[in-house]
DNA sequence: CTCCCTGTTTATTCTCGAAA
DNA sequence: TTTCGAGAATAAACAGGGAG
């Protein structure tokens, strides 16, 4: 069930914003004045809870409403005018503060459950132009632009591995010049998942590390700044113009309970030192990224007498490039995670 | 021929899950 | 945990027709 997750953990926690004893008290309730909250989603809510399929969820996400509505860089404990949820649109335009829910107007909350990934973006989205400005390039396949011979390599063995390059329907001799079709056709004919046949194997090696070499030249080629660095850093973590929190759960399940500050919160206690990416050997293309951040207040503290090294945080996160639909299938995307705690991360603050 | 409208296709992004 | 896969939503691009 995939949307049913999701909007129990965002409605539950706002629900849990209300001053209510416990969840059950709310779901009798049925308090109407949350925003784009209607019957069915409580009949939902109702059903769910009794059948306990999601318990560990709805307790995580009234607790993390709970402990929002009374924190100190929360509401306070001052009751809630408004609770909006957001629902299930996805809102057009780009670059949205990515909030489930708003209170009163002005907090923005997200729920985030079971999901390190910062951003799910085209490869020349991220290593050419830093997150910076949407605009599409159709028709550019990333592994052709940074792994040209590689990719033809790797076609090629396919191709013989397959036995489509005997096939009467011929596939295109390159490819740069795969179509939709042939590429479902590649698609099939390969294994379904897992090593491909020897040769194949090993080419697809080289050509994830040519792609991820590639990428990560080209990434630091177009961070040659100390400022793009910084922004750099700013978009990866989603650091946007106004402060908003984030409530969730890692994927381990442990609650999550952070405010993530603003650029210029950032620039108040923090300092980028160094941004790093390189590629890694892995079994898909990967690249990885590391941010190495002064924190002047622990700074100021080895002044005094604290170790001189403790005030050093490091960020770290790496990228998967891959095919959006399996080996040859869809353009490629770049899904970026975050490898570091979220509460240790200069810029998130946790909720105390 | 150009411009605008409209329906169709495709790329991109978001979401989540499952095998290894 | 890492690697790999897929459905769905949406916006951009495309294609074709018809009016001016």
């Amino acid at each position: 069930m995939v949307a049913l997750r999701t909007e129990i953990t965002e409605i539950v926690t706002g629900l849990a914003m209300l001053g209510f004893r416990d969840l059950d008290e709310a779901l009798r309730v049925r308090p109407m004045s949350v925003v784009n909250l209607e019957t069915e989603h409580y009949e939902r809510l109702t059903d769910a809870r009794a059948s306990g399929s999601h318990d560990r969820e709805f307790e995580t996400a009234w607790e993390n409403g709970h402990i929002f509505a009374r924190a100190d860089d929360g509401l306070r404990g001052r009751p809630p005018w408004s609770i909006e949820w957001k629902g299930p649109h996805k809102p057009p335009g780009y670059e949205q503060v990515p909030a489930d829910l708003r209170i009163d107007h002005v907090y923005l909350v997200s729920c985030k459950y079971g999901s390190s990934i910062l951003h799910n973006v085209s490869p020349s989205h991220l290593f050419d132009r830093a997150l910076a400005e949407k605009r599409v390039e159709r028709g550019s396949d990333w592994f052709v632009s940074t792994a040209p011979s590689a990719y033809q390599e790797l076609y090629t063995a396919c191709l013989v591995d397959t036995g489509l390059d005997r096939d009467y329907r011929a596939l295109p001799a390159l490819a740069a010049d795969l179509e939709t079709s042939d590429r479902k056709r590649l698609k099939a004919a390969l294994p379904k998942r897992g090593r491909l046949p020897d040769k194949s194997q090993q080419l697809y090696e080289q050509f994830s590390m040519a792609v991820a070499t590639a990428s990560a030249d080209r990434w630091r080629s177009s961070l040659r700044t100390a400022r793009e660095r910084e922004a750099m850093l700013w978009r990866l973590l989603r650091l946007q113009a106004a402060p908003y929190f984030v409530l969730g759960a890692t994927t381990s399940g442990e609650p999550l309970r952070y405010r993530v500050g603003t650029p210029w919160d950032f620039r108040n206690r923090f300092e980028l030192k160094s941004f790093d990416a390189w590629p890694e050997s892995a079994g898909q293309p990967m690249v990885r990224w590391r941010a190495a951040v002064l924190d002047r207040d622990l700074a100021r503290d080895v002044d005094n007498d604290a170790a001189v090294g403790d005030e050093l945080c490091v960020i770290e996160g790496h990228v998967e490039i891959r095919w959006t639909h399996g080996r040859f299938s869809g353009a490629p995307e770049a899904k970026v995670h975050l490898d570091t705690h979220p509460h240790r991360v200069p810029g998130y603050f946790p909720l105390t």
